[in-house]
DNA sequence: TAGAATTGACTGACCCTTTAGTCAATGAAA
DNA sequence: TTTCATTGACTAAAGGGTCAGTCAATTCTA
């Protein structure tokens, strides 16, 4: 039973303020900074007062916790989405890099989530740790494991790719920082970027005599 | 003439004073960020109280941008550094790579400021144009222009990696990060990684028959 | 050279704004 | 009428920024 089944419009919005305050929170904390952020901005963005946010909340600090951890949230199923891939082994490894850059890159929630880990890391530990079980550990296993399939069963060539997947998703990180670092002031077109990003992939995955430039599909994707 | 010529040590401490100022600040700002630095930290780590930094400098946003300004100079000679490798293209290309670790991972100074740039930048805009222009700029120019000049001499094989050079940093930048979020507790083994990098290159750029697996020198580094 | 006068780098107490956090009062829903 | 989500005025503490005063280094004078 959800909390706002059967119960008056009184009921319905203190049961929707929480997460409404956490929206409003993200915004702010992830324009701002932990530090720069003031309670009464994200009262005000909810369109409530600051005491409201303290009767859901008993902390700035405890309110930013909770924030993250309810950006972390969509990220636990990763690993059942990309196990879920299939088809042959080129095409999955393109629909996971095109995956890792939807979420890195397209994603704001993702993209900011990486910024808040990188910028408040230092004085809250735990949240770079949590972000790396839940999203980046999950991503390179499962890309490792597909490689280490692909290899075993001829598709692909050994590569040391197969050990350090982290190599495959690098280039969408660089995309999500220089996105970071820009917002939207220097975008070189995304799908030549993937093209070549793929490229790079064929040549280390494929059989030489495989290569021919246009593997799997390089064009943009249509429905 | 230098300013600590000929000087008492009334006159050299005075000069040295900045600078000092400086490293301080670059040390509380990296670690806790613009807005949760207390110029009294910054003044404390110097040795000084609060009051002796606001002779220097004359609010906290002037030191910080001063202190940004300060940190990005050394990035200047990148371009120079770059074209003066020599030898056959792979290993230029390999000069480089290491180079760009050399920089961002293993160079506290650059993290750091990487970490600055996403953190702050988007209330400081014009941190991210100068660490742009001065470092990620001529770092892609050089390398493509290497790149393009390995394929025209027929060293290369023809590769998106000449026109998106970021390809080639890119696992770079995902160790810088890696480092920023974890410090010093998630640290697989750099030389591996390295390794890893450099086949992956490898099999971009060298026609398929020269490809061995251990192209370049992928051996530790050596005097 | 010795002592007096001057300078100026530095101090630390102070001001004032900002902001995290509190709580008695309010008024609309039940 | 009762309940309770919300308010907004309040406190306390923190921290940016100021400035008159201090004293050691330096310069001047005899």
């Amino acid at each position: 039973m959800s909390p706002t089944d059967g119960k008056g419009p009184r009921a319905q919005r203190k049961a929707a303020r929480p997460m409404e305050i956490l929206e409003a929170a993200f915004e702010e904390f992830s324009a701002q900074g932990y530090a720069a952020t003031r309670v009464e901005d994200i009262a005000r963005r909810v369109g409530v007062t600051k005491g409201t946010v303290y009767v859901y909340f008993e902390s700035k600090e405890v309110l930013f916790g909770e924030m993250m951890r309810h950006l972390s949230t969509p990220l636990a199923d990763t690993r059942a989405h990309i196990r879920s891939l299939e088809g042959p082994y080129p095409q999955r490894i393109e629909a996971f890099v095109r995956y890792v850059y939807q979420r890195l890159v397209a994603d704001r929630k993702t993209r900011e989530l990486l910024r808040l880990v990188v910028a408040e890391g230092a004085r809250f530990p735990h949240l770079a740790d949590r972000q790396d079980e839940e999203f980046m550990q999950p991503l390179c296993d499962a890309a490792g494991e597909m490689i280490r399939e692909g290899v075993a069963c001829g598709a692909f060539r050994p590569t040391p790719l197969a050990e350090i997947p982290e190599l495959l998703i690098s280039p969408a990180l660089l995309r999500a920082v220089e996105h970071l670092m820009f917002d939207d002031r220097r975008s070189t077109d995304l799908e030549d970027f993937i093209a070549a990003h793929l490229e790079l992939l064929w040549s280390a995955l494929l059989p030489c005599e495989e290569r021919t430039g246009t593997n799997g599909r390089t064009a943009r994707p249509d429905a």
